[in-house]
DNA sequence: CAGGCGATGTCCT
DNA sequence: GGACATCGCCTGC
């Protein structure tokens, strides 16, 4: 069962959470590509220096200001796309980055887009990886992950988390003491993240 | 195998 | 004009 907006209107940190396990569903021309989320982490908007939001509503923020469980894709170091859902009460303009997948289903199609190396742990490990994988680009942007007709969602198909370790955000130093927060969230032993 | 660094384009000051 | 929620190649131990 796919995911609803309300899932995504609750407190960012517990969506953040509880996306840990549900499963990323993208169907396009080259066929369809499910990845189970294993690591996620939230950017609290106006509160939080680590966060695009942070510095108000731009022409690339603006869906984290208009809707919740909508995608915000966008281009980091000039190459990469990194793939986000926004999230939090109405007129909070907070995020969940998913910063990496276990691949399940159209596990060919995502290594063939990868450069065709055969390695499984190198598919989705990276926010980077996973868009590149799951064939996620700029064209994504502002799509509504909570509706079938799109073929971009989320699915909920029962699988129970054991233990979530709870850790800082990656590459966000210039946000001073915000930097701290334990805003990262991965399945404990799981051998898909991007990172210990 | 860890650490350094270049690629490359958009955003914001 | 500087910085960037990354990645992968290259080097040197």
């Amino acid at each position: 069962m796919i995911l609803e907006r309300k899932f995504y209107m609750r407190d960012t940190l517990i969506s953040a959470k509880e996306l840990l396990g549900k499963t990323l569903v993208h169907e396009t021309s080259e066929g369809t590509t499910k990845g189970i989320i294993v690591e996620t982490e939230a950017y609290l908007g106006k509160k939080d220096r680590a966060a695009h939001a942070y510095k108000g509503n731009t022409e690339r923020t603006r869906v984290l200001f208009s809707s919740k469980g909508c995608s915000y894709v966008y281009l980091i170091y000039g190459i990469y796309c990194c793939f986000n859902i926004s999230s939090g009460p109405a007129d909070n303009p907070e995020c969940i980055l998913i910063r990496a997948l276990e691949p399940v289903y159209g596990i060919e199609i995502m290594d063939k887009r990868r450069g065709g190396k055969g390695n499984i742990y190198n598919l989705c490990s990276g926010p980077g990886k996973l868009s590149e994988a799951m064939g996620i680009t700029r064209d994504e942007y502002g799509i509504d992950l909570t509706c079938r007709e799109s073929g971009f969602y989320v699915e909920d198909t029962g699988i129970k988390v054991d233990k979530i370790k709870e850790t800082t955000r990656i590459g966000v130093d210039y946000a001073g003491e915000d930097a701290a927060l334990l805003y990262r969230f991965y399945i404990e032993g799981n051998k898909f993240i991007s990172r210990k």
